[in-house]
DNA sequence: GAGTGGTCTAGACCACCAA
DNA sequence: TGGTGGTCTAGACCACTCC
């Protein structure tokens, strides 16, 4: 419990978050170049850097790669009970979502995948890879994998859209039980590429595995979150 | 999608995690200094942590603060449902739990505590800090926030027990509602220096506000994990 | 007391982004 | 094309751990 040694980083952290929580710094405001910040709190770059970082860590600013610091908007609650959509959760909490599809096709499962949806080794499945953004920023790269014998066809729709609502409305299929695992850990290398983040910097991975009304799986889904993006709620008993 | 530049970070991170897969550094283990290994690497300490730094954020190895780097153990699951207790959870994983108390005291409350659990302000709070291990490692920073009229003289208990199984004991309460709130967010001072872990360095934290079989808001936990000790499992629907 | 990790300095080159 | 962030070098000193 003895007084921590006064640090260069711990100094400048602290000047940054008085900034940023006194609103002079409002979020999605770009900081000053890396040279500049080290400039005024007379340091070198590195240590500048660790600063930063710390603060990315504790989610009050993030990088986008090669284009800068910025002050982090506020986090999404992802709410596990309720179970809204993505578009719906984004917009009920009064912000704009939008979704890019990055690649959609039939191909063999994964052993990972097999065991999650129990289908038989060498199975196929339709993957779903989409980006989805909140205000224009990347927060989510997801990966959706269909057994393919409940959704004849689904390749030709519009796979930009809510698939809980195109499940309803094409099959008349909605979500029953759903299985929830949540890790925090290192975004993989496609997941960081697509949310232009910098490789191995902490993200929050989260898998789905659904199913439907009558009990049976019919797809899961693995999340690979912003660390910085989300809150999530649950509730028990 | 184009190929990735040969780093020296990232090939350093796939060498030792290529040992680390194989079984040649086990968990727990301890690694070579880094001025060793970035002798082997034939690069610089700065660029060599860098490399375990990123492997940190996996979690495939840890650090305790001045005393090295080690291979990380495998994660706790922690299911929200199941609602069991530390101790229990870490025994019915094959591994050893303890609990060290910090300190345990009636306080003040802060404005957030009085939130959650529904109190006027300046209301007084039991306010209890403890360190939880799994197999020697410190994983778990908990504060605990009771309210007082429910658990009277418990300050005299041994509190390096459950709580959940004080509370049935001596005040037949046992849990009913729980509401949870998970944020990947740094590890605050307090809980990074119980768990020995360097400021800033990702963690996660679990907000628990439980209420018991009456539904009266009985207390409230703030749970610091180490980001790399744990899995969280729900269901839902 | 030797060796370790924690911190910091003072540069450098490159690839990429924006103007 | 100039400035940016991303990466890396080659050292240094200190506080702490472990022997």
């Amino acid at each position: 419990m003895q007084a921590l040694p006064p640090r260069a980083v711990t100094a400048i952290c602290h000047a940054l978050q008085e900034q940023i929580e006194h609103g002079l710094l409002a979020p999605g405001c770009k900081l000053p170049a890396e040279r500049k910040l080290s400039e005024v709190f007379d340091t070198t770059r590195i240590t500048l850097r660790e600063a930063l970082v710390q603060l990315e860590a504790r989610g009050l600013i993030y990088r986008e790669e090669r284009r800068g610091w910025f002050v982090a908007p506020e986090r999404l609650t992802y709410d596990l009970i309720e179970r809204s959509h993505f578009h719906a959760m984004v917009q009920a909490q009064g912000r704009e979502a939008s979704t890019e599809l990055l690649s959609a096709r039939l191909q063999p499962a994964t052993a990972a995948v097999c065991a999650r949806l129990q289908l038989p080794p060498l199975s196929s499945v339709i993957q779903i890879c989409r980006l989805r953004r909140i205000n224009g920023r990347a927060v989510l790269y997801a990966e959706h994998y269909l057994n393919p014998e409940y959704f004849a066809g689904i390749l030709d729709c519009d796979l930009s859209q809510s698939l809980t609502e195109l499940y309803e409305r094409h099959y008349g299929i909605h979500y029953g039980r759903v299985r929830f695992e949540i890790l925090p850990t290192a975004l993989p290398v496609a997941a960081a590429q697509a949310l232009k983040v910098s490789a191995g910097s902490p993200g929050l991975h989260i898998t789905r595995v659904n199913s439907d009304q009558h009990g049976r799986l019919i797809d899961c889904d693995l999340e690979y979150w912003r660390h910085d993006a989300v809150r999530i709620r649950a509730e028990a008993g």
